[in-house]
DNA sequence: TCCCAAGATGGAAACGTTTCCAAGCGCCGT
DNA sequence: ACGGCGCTTGGAAACGTTTCCATCTTGGGA
C-alpha cells in the first residue's frame, strides 16, 4: 500500500502538501494541487484510516446506541440515521445494548475510548451528569427520550398522542374504549406507554367517558400477549367497541384476536395503533404516526450540525403526531 | 486523558508491559498483571482506539455492505449479523449502496483504505475478480449471492423454494394457480424472484396443471404495485384459487386487494408469500421461511472464523427452506 | 529596482499504541 | 559456587497521518 510519502515523492512536494491537497485546504496553488492528484491516481493511493484518526483526534464515525435491535420502531429510526449519515463523511456504527447498566458502561467506554465522535441514543435513558463530569461537551443526541436534556433531543408528546387516538375513536362514534398497552419495561423502564395512557385518561374524561378497569390491559410487549389480552377484553358481555393499542405491534395482536373470535374490524371492533410501522401500512390499521424515519433523520442531520458548527442547539424538537387514517376504525 | 504512559508509570513496570496485560498475553506475572490492572482502575484508563488501530493494522470493524436499507428482509438480517458481533470485540459499521457502481467503488475504497477488517455484503453481486486482484484474500462473505462465488456465501436455492410453495398450494387441493413477483431490479439485478417462479412453473409442469400468463404478473416491488395487479387477475371470469407472491411484502399487496373484493382468504383465494418478514407474522400470512435472521448470524461467524483462524472455509451454507402454516392458505 | 506582505511549501514533532529485541532476574542442576 | 536457561520486563522503533512553525516564493507598490 502507498503511503503519503509516496505520494509526495512521486508529485515532487513534500507530505504537508499532499496532507493540504487531501484535506482540501485552500493553501495550495492549482497547479501543484493537479500534480498531488496525479500522484495520487497513478498510485491509486488512499489514505489510511487509523492514521487519519490518530493524528487528527476525530474518528469519522458516529455511533447509534439503541435497545436490543428487534422492535421495529428502532429499525425505522435508524433508517433515517443512515439516510443522512450516508451522503455525509462519517460512518454509522451500531452498538446494542441489552440492559441499563451495561448502557451507562457502553456510553463511557465509547467516549472514552474515542471510538466516536458522536452518539445518537435511542429511546434510552440514561445519567447524564454522569457522562457530563467524563467529557463535559461530548456531542450526544438523543431521540424518544425525556426532553428536559442537557442535550439536544428529538421527542413526541406522548400524552397528547394517547389523546389524539382517543378523541378519534370518539369522534367516530365510539363510546366504550379499550387499552392494551405494554408494561413499564423493567429492563429499559420505557415509560411512553404509561403517558399514552395517560392522554387515553384524559381524553375520556374530557369527553365525560368511563375509564374502566376491566377493558384495560398492561402487560409484557409481544403480540401474542396482545392477541390473548384482547381476547379476555372482547369476551366479556359488556365489552368495549373499540381498542387503543399503545404501540402498532401490540395493535397486531388486538387484530388476530378480533378475528379468530369473528368478529369484523372495524365494525364489531375498532382499532387504534400507535407508531405507524411500515407493517401498519401492510395491514391497513388506522394509528397515530410519529414520523419514525423523521425522527432518525433530524437526530442525524442535529448531530452533524454540531459536530461541523461547534454550536450546540439544545432546544429539543418535538415531532408532530397525525392520525392515518386506513381500514381499522 | 491517561494514556499507557500514565498507567505504567503509576504501576511502575513498562509501558510494554501495559500492553501485554491490556492484549492479555501470558507473558506477565500474576502480580504485575494485578499491579497494571489497578492501576487501570484507579485512572480510569482506556486504550485509545486510533492508536490501537494504527499500530496493529487492525481495525476490530466488519463493514456491512447492504441495498439502500428498506427492504424488511435486509434488516433481518442485519439483526442476525448484530447479535453474534455484538458478542465479539468487532464493531459493525453500516454502509448503504445505491446502485452497482457505487458498490464496485465503495468496496474497493474500504479495502484500500483499511477501514475494515472485513466485509460481509447482502444481496449485492459485485465483480470478484476485481477485488481480488486489489488484494487477494481480503475477508468477505456474501448472503444471498450467487454460490459460484470465491468467497464464503449464505444462500437458499430459490427454485426449489417456488417449487415449494407451489406444492404446498396444490396439496390444498388448488389446481389454479396465480403468481405475482417483481421484475428483475434494474439497478442491482437480484433475480430472486426469477428463480422462484422458475421453480413455480416446474412444480405445475411436474403437477401436470396449466401455467397461464393473465394469472401472472411481474413489475415495481411495492405493496401497491401488487395490489393493483391482484385486482386485475381476481377480476377475470376464470380467476385462479390461490396466489404465490415471491415476497411477503407483495403478498400484503394481494391480501389487501383480496379483502377489498370482498373475498375471503383462503376460502375464496388462498395466498402463499415468501421470506417469512416478521410483518408475515403480524398478518398470519403462510409463507416460506427463508431464515433471515438466521442467515445474518451465520454470515457473521463465518466472518468471526476467517478472522481469527485466518483459514477460509469457502463451501457455500445453503439454508433450508420450510412452509410456516399460518392462515392464508 | 527594491522591499514587504501574503501565499506556498517543507521538515519535523506529535498522536498512543504494538511489538521487536535486548537485557535483567531467579532458579535449577551440577 | 557457577553457568545457563527461561520467564519477565523495559526501551525504542514503527505505524501513517495532521499540523505547527519556519522558510522560501511571488507579486505589487513605491
Amino acid at each position: 500500500m502507498p503511503t503519503i510519502r509516496d505520494v509526495a515523492k512521486r508529485a515532487g512536494v513534500g507530505i504537508a502538501t499532499v496532507s493540504r491537497v487531501l484535506n482540501g485546504s485552500s493553501q495550495v496553488r492549482e497547479s501543484t494541487r493537479q500534480r498531488v492528484l496525479d500522484a495520487i491516481a497513478d498510485l491509486n493511493y488512499s489514505p489510511n484510516q487509523a492514521a487519519r484518526r490518530l493524528s487528527s483526534g476525530k474518528t469519522f464515525t458516529i455511533g447509534v446506541v439503541s435497545p436490543f435491535f428487534t422492535f421495529p420502531s428502532f429499525v425505522e429510526r435508524l433508517t433515517g440515521i443512515q439516510d443522512v449519515l450516508d451522503e455525509s463523511e462519517y460512518d454509522l456504527v451500531l452498538y446494542s445494548i441489552r440492559s441499563t447498566e451495561q448502557l451507562q458502561r457502553r456510553l463511557r467506554i465509547l467516549i472514552g475510548e474515542n471510538r466516536v465522535d458522536g452518539l445518537i441514543v435511542l429511546s434510552l435513558p440514561f445519567s447524564e451528569r454522569d457522562l457530563r463530569t467524563l467529557k463535559p461537551d461530548f456531542p450526544i443526541v438523543t431521540v424518544d427520550n425525556s426532553p428536559a436534556w442537557h442535550y439536544p433531543s428529538v421527542v413526541i408528546d406522548d400524552v397528547a398522542g394517547g389523546a389524539l387516538a382517543t378523541r378519534y375513536l370518539i369522534e367516530h362514534g365510539h363510546r366504550a374504549l379499550g387499552f392494551v398497552g405494554d408494561r413499564t419495561d423493567s429492563v429499559f423502564r420505557f415509560t411512553s406507554t404509561e403517558r399514552r395512557l395517560e392522554g387515553f385518561r384524559n381524553a375520556l374524561t374530557e369527553a365525560g367517558l368511563e375509564f374502566r378497569e376491566t377493558w384495560c390491559w398492561q402487560g409484557e410487549h409481544s403480540q401474542e400477549a396482545a392477541r390473548q389480552a384482547a381476547w379476555r377484553i372482547l369476551q366479556q358481555p359488556n365489552r368495549p367497541s373499540a381498542i387503543f393499542a399503545a404501540m402498532d405491534t401490540l395493535a397486531f395482536g388486538v387484530l388476530q384476536a378480533v378475528r379468530e373470535m369473528g368478529m369484523r374490524v372495524p365494525e364489531d371492533v375498532a382499532v387504534i395503533g400507535f407508531d405507524d410501522i411500515a407493517a401498519a401500512g401492510y395491514v391497513n390499521l388506522t394509528t397515530v404516526s410519529q414520523h419514525l424515519v423523521e425522527s432518525g433523520r433530524i437526530a442525524a442531520q442535529r448531530m452533524l450540525d454540531w459536530l461541523r458548527s461547534g454550536e450546540i442547539e439544545r432546544t429539543p424538537v418535538q415531532l408532530p403526531l397525525k392520525i392515518v387514517e386506513r381500514a381499522t376504525v
